[in-house]
DNA sequence: AGAAAAGTAGACCATTTGGTCAAATAATTG
DNA sequence: CAATTATTTGACCAAATGGTCTACTTTTCT
């Protein structure tokens, strides 16, 4: 009765990871039309031919590629209420979405280039997953406008303006390595996800939590 | 002496701002490998002979297409000095920035892709022209600090925040377009900006001009 | 062991596509 | 007007590429 085997485990699986890895690999690097299956199968150290076995179009496995990339999306924001301290919540959110940028920039890049495609990938599932979300944060950031943690802002932009922040450093690499000319390693990017935090919170009227605050010794 | 004709006059000056606008659409749409010639010219309404007439190859007609779109890095902040008013001068910033996503979004679309992947057309000119101009900004920044106009912070970051910020509305237009259910117009980029500056000014601990506050009718 | 299923892999094909060639036509110039 | 230059356009080609077919090997299950 093991029929139906572990995921994880067996060649098969092992190799679908391996393809996976691979495509995202190209896909982030050249998109979806710019990458050749063939180079796909020589990253894996595969022949074409059993690419196309474990997938059975490139589309199929660009698609298996993208919504691998989604998972990414998930994080504690998602279950804040408005019990909680809104510059506490930010600012984890923040520093997720930094973390993300900076240990994921391929999935970051593939997801970017999706939407600026037209999402012709991502339609459902994840549109209304995402409005779900989104309508559910939006009225978490209004109770707390309401009760007052926070100040009248719109909740939209604001969360906006997060994505856009967090997504640039993994997004825009090449154009912040050339203009800093090296790149950013993980130092840089505490320093920048502090200064985001700074930026956003101050611009809420909301203090920085300690624990975000730069460590520096007293004097 | 008419052997150099008004580059904007004459058939092939037309032709080519025809071809450029074509080829601006398909880019920003498909990317460059995702754009055939034959697409181009179709747009265009020529034959596809045509259009590699007046550009040798579909590089040479891209990079044509990509340095347009760098003219809209120009700004009024290029020519800030130490005199000038922070908050002014980021709010204006600011301010063009999204109108440039408001009404460019095919120009920064395909700019953030020559971005994510890899900014291989960018060598040179605009690679030196760029790093120029950021060395004098941030240097502008460090003044205003030096002089109390603005909190100790790292210009840097605060750039990327704004051009994330900024540019996320023309590139992400799809994923906003379909969380709000339609497409933004004029009065909400004029939402969005104001409350975009009121974040930034917020975070940089600076008044808000009360030329960029919502006109309210004051009761 | 033996059958069935899973995986590997080369040969091959149809389509797309960037780009060339040559020939024809229109515009310009001396 | 003659000649030169600029522009238009269809026919064509070679390379790249997504995907199929078939045959073979390995693994798994009974």
């Amino acid at each position: 009765m093991t029929k139906l085997r572990d995921t994880d485990a067996g060649v098969g699986a092992t190799n679908k990871r391996n393809i996976l890895q691979a495509a995202e690999k190209c896909f982030a690097q050249f998109g979806f039309k710019g990458t050749a299956v063939q180079k796909i199968a020589d990253e894996a150290n595969l022949p074409k031919t059993n690419v196309l076995y474990y997938f059975k179009t490139k589309q199929e496995l660009y698609v298996a590629v993208l919504e691998e990339t989604l998972s990414l999306w998930n994080s504690h924001f998602d279950r804040a209420t408005v019990d909680d301290d809104p510059a506490e919540v930010l600012a984890a959110y923040i520093t997720e979405k930094m973390e993300v940028s900076r240990t994921h920039p391929q999935a970051s890049k593939i997801f970017a280039m999706e939407i600026i495609n037209g999402a012709q990938n991502l339609t459902g599932y994840f549109d209304e997953e995402h409005a779900k979300w989104m309508e559910g944060r939006l009225a978490l950031i209004d109770q707390w406008i309401k009760v007052g943690k926070l100040p009248q802002l719109d909740g939209e932009y604001l969360l906006y303006t997060i994505w856009a922040s967090t997504q640039h450093y993994a997004d825009f690499s090449a154009q912040i390595t050339r203009l800093r000319g090296r790149k950013m390693i993980k130092a840089d990017f505490e320093t920048a996800t502090r200064q985001l935090i700074q930026l956003v919170l101050g611009g809420c009227n909301l203090p920085v939590p300690s624990r975000y605050i730069e460590n520096v010794d007293v004097e």
